[in-house]
DNA sequence: CCGGTTTATTAAACCGGTTCAGAAGGCAGC
DNA sequence: GCTGCCTTCTGAACCGGTTTAATAAACCGG
C-alpha cells in the first residue's frame, strides 16, 4: 500500500504547514522570516518557534523562483587540469569564498572547462538557466572579452586584478608589483647582476604584469633582466631553465619564477645539471605555498594572501549584487619571504 | 521614463512566449522541449525551431521547483586549506567530475568546511535547501557517520572508496592496495630490509587501508615495516621523517609516504641531513602528482587517475539519483612509478 | 464618537516551468 | 453512422515560496 518512494519518511513541511500550525497565512509567515517590518513581535516569535519546532526551513528553488535570484555563484575555470592541480591558488581562494558565502546562505557553482573555446558557452549556460547570480573573473586576459559576455548576459561580476579595459565591475586585486620589485631587490643586494624571470602565460594578466615588474626592476637597477614565457606548468618551467642555463654568455646567476611549481622544477634542473642551489643560481618563486617552505633549499617566494583574496572578493560580489555600490579593493600587497634558495652571486662564472 | 534596471536588455523570453510565438500550449513546449512522446514530428520542429530563433532556454529555478530536482551535485570538503591546496586529487578530481556534470546539464556545488564539527550542519543546509541532489563523500572515515546522516536527508550519494560500514550507496573505488604491496617489492628488491609508511590521518580509511596493506606487505616480505601516522601535511611528513631518521638502531632505509607533498618534505629532512636521495635514502610517494616528474631526484610514486575517478563517480551519482540499480565500481587499480627517488640500499649503515 | 492614520493580517496573483485529465480530430472496423 | 482507439493538443492545477492590494483592527487627536 505505501509508495515505493518514501526517502526521508514524511514530506517535508512547507511553509503552507507551517503557516497553517500558526494560525496565520502564508504571507506571515513568509513576512516574519525575512523580517520585514509590520509584524507584531509576539506573531512573529510565535511563527519563528513553529518553524523552528517543525524544523522547517524555506525550499530554495522556490524562494529562487520568487525572487528571482539563485542564491549561488560561479567560478569557472579555464586552466588545464595539470596546471590547476599543481596550483595552490584556487583551493586557497575558494575556502577564503566559502569562509563567506556560507553563512550569507550563498553556495558556490564551480565549472571547469578545458578548452577555451567553450569557455564563453560556459558563462552563456550559467547565465541561460540562471543558475548564479554573479561570477568571479579570475585569470585576466588582455582585451578580456568576458567582461562584455557577462555584462551582456546580465550577471554581477568581480574581476580578481584590474582589467586593461574599461569594466563595468568592481576589482579586488593584490599588488604583486612589489613583491616582484623586492625580490630582484633582493637578489641585486646579492650581487646578481644577470636576472631571468621565467613568466607565465602572457596570456594572462597577471603573468604580463609580473614580467613587466620585473624588467621595470631590473632597468631601475641597471641590471640585465631577460623574461621567458611558458604556460605555468612544472615541465615548461623545467625546460626554460634548461634553456637559460645552455646559455654560453650571458646566463643568468638568479632566476624569478611567476609560481612555486615552475621554480621547484627549475631547481630540480639546475641540480641535475650539477649545479646547487643557491650558491650556482638563485632561484624564487610565487605564491608561497606550503611546500615553499618544507623543500630542500627551502624555497623564496613571494606571498599573496589566496584565502583572504577569495573572502573579499566574495563579500564584494555579494554587495555587488545586492546592487550596493562598491569601489575596487587592494589588498595587502604581495610580499616577498626570503629563504634558502637565494644566496649571494657566483663570484665569477658560475660553474666552479 | 524607463527603469534604472535594466541590466540585459529587454526580459527574457518564458516558455509562454515561445508558446505564444509558435501558436501552441505552454504544456506542448514542454513537450517537445524534453522529447515526449505524443507530440507531432513537425509540430515539435517548429517549436524547437522558434525557441532557438528566441533565444530560450529553460529556467532552472522553475524547472527545479516543478519537479523536485536540483540539477546539481554537492562536494563538500572538509580538510583544512593547508591541506586541500597543496593535494592535487581535489582539482583532478573536480576536472573528471565537470567532464560528465556539464554535458548532463548538472553542476557541481562546492562547499568546504574548515572544522569538523560544522561538516554535519553543512551536509544539512544543503538538503534542507534542497540545493543539490546528490553528494559524493569523500576520504571516508572508520564507521563514518556521514552515511547514515546524508541517507536520512534523503539525498543520493556516492562515496569514494569502499566503507567500513554497510552502506546504502554505491561505491566507486581505486585498489590502492596493488600500488603499495608493489611499492614494497620494489623496494625489498633493491635490498631494503627496514622500511617505514608516513602515513596520513588513521581516521581516514584510505590512509589506514595504505598502512595495512604496507604492514602485510612488509610481513609477506618478511622485513620490517613501521608506520607513523600524521595529518597529511608537508610539515608533519617533514617531521615524521625527521623523527624516524633519528632512530639509533633500526633505522629505516627506505620510507614510503601516503602523499607526494609529504614525500617531498621527507626528501628534504634527509637532504638537510646531509643524506642522498636514494643513495641514502630511498622515499616513494603517493598520488603521482605533476610535480613528482620535475623534481630533483624525480620521485617515485603511487599513480592514481583522479580526473577519471571523478567522471566515474560522476556517472554513478547520476545514475543514482535516476533510481537506475547500480553496482560497485571498481577503477584500474593504483599503480607504481619508479623514478629516481628510489635506488639500492646503502650496504651497512645508511650514512656513509 | 467620529474621520483619519497607523499597524497587523489576509487573500490572491505571480515567478516559469511540469504534468495530468480530458477534448478534439482522424481513422478503422463493424 | 456509430463506437472505440489512437494521436495530438489544450487548459488548468501545481511546485513552494514572495509580494502586493485590500481589509480589519487599533489608535488618536479633537
Amino acid at each position: 500500500m505505501s509508495d515505493e518512494t518514501h526517502a526521508g519518511r514524511g514530506r517535508r513541511p512547507t511553509i503552507a504547514d507551517v503557516a497553517q500550525r500558526a494560525g496565520v497565512s502564508k504571507g506571515l509567515v513568509s513576512f516574519a522570516l525575512n523580517d520585514r517590518p509590520g509584524v507584531n513581535v509576539a506573531t512573529r516569535d510565535r511563527i519563528l518557534a513553529v518553524a523552528a519546532e517543525m524544523g522547517w526551513a524555506p525550499d530554495l528553488r522556490a524562494r529562487s523562483l520568487s525572487t528571482n535570484r539563485s542564491f549561488a555563484l560561479g567560478l569557472v575555470l579555464r586552466r588545464d587540469t595539470e596546471i590547476v592541480a599543481g596550483d595552490p591558488f584556487f583551493p586557497a581562494f575558494i575556502a577564503g569564498v566559502e569562509r563567506e558565502l556560507s553563512p550569507a546562505g550563498q553556495a558556490l557553482v564551480l565549472a571547469s572547462v578545458a578548452t577555451g573555446l567553450l569557455e564563453a558557452d560556459t558563462y552563456r549556460k550559467l547565465a541561460a538557466e540562471r543558475r548564479v547570480d554573479g561570477v568571479f573573473l579570475a585569470d585576466l586576459r588582455a582585451g578580456d572579452e568576458r567582461l562584455a559576455l557577462v555584462e551582456s548576459l546580465g550577471l554581477s561580476a568581480v574581476t580578481l586584478g584590474h582589467p586593461d579595459i574599461e569594466s563595468p565591475f568592481p576589482a579586488v586585486s593584490v599588488d604583486d608589483v612589489d613583491g616582484v620589485a623586492a625580490t630582484v631587490t633582493h637578489l641585486v643586494g646579492l650581487g646578481h647582476r644577470t636576472l631571468a624571470h621565467v613568466a607565465g602565460s602572457h596570456d594572462m594578466l597577471h603573468a604580463r604584469r609580473r614580467s613587466a615588474a620585473f624588467e621595470v626592476a631590473c632597468a631601475a637597477h641597471g641590471v640585465e633582466g631577460r623574461v621567458v614565457e611558458t604556460d605555468f606548468s612544472a615541465r615548461q618551467g623545467g625546460e626554460a631553465t634548461r634553456m637559460l642555463l645552455a646559455e654560453e654568455s650571458g646566463r643568468p646567476t638568479a632566476i624569478t619564477y611567476s609560481n612555486d611549481l615552475m621554480a621547484l622544477a627549475g631547481v630540480a634542473v639546475a641540480q641535475r645539471a650539477g649545479m646547487s642551489v643557491p650558491h650556482d643560481l638563485s632561484v624564487s618563486g610565487f605564491d608561497d605555498s606550503d611546500i615553499a617552505r618544507y623543500v630542500y633549499p627551502s624555497l623564496t617566494s613571494v606571498a599573496t594572501d589566496a584565502v583572504e583574496w577569495g573572502a573579499v572578493a566574495a563579500r564584494s560580489l555579494l554587495a555587488s549584487i545586492a546592487r550596493v555600490p562598491l569601489a575596487d579593493t587592494e589588498l595587502t600587497p604581495a610580499r616577498l619571504v626570503v629563504r634558502e634558495s637565494t644566496g649571494p652571486a657566483p663570484q665569477t662564472h658560475p660553474r666552479r
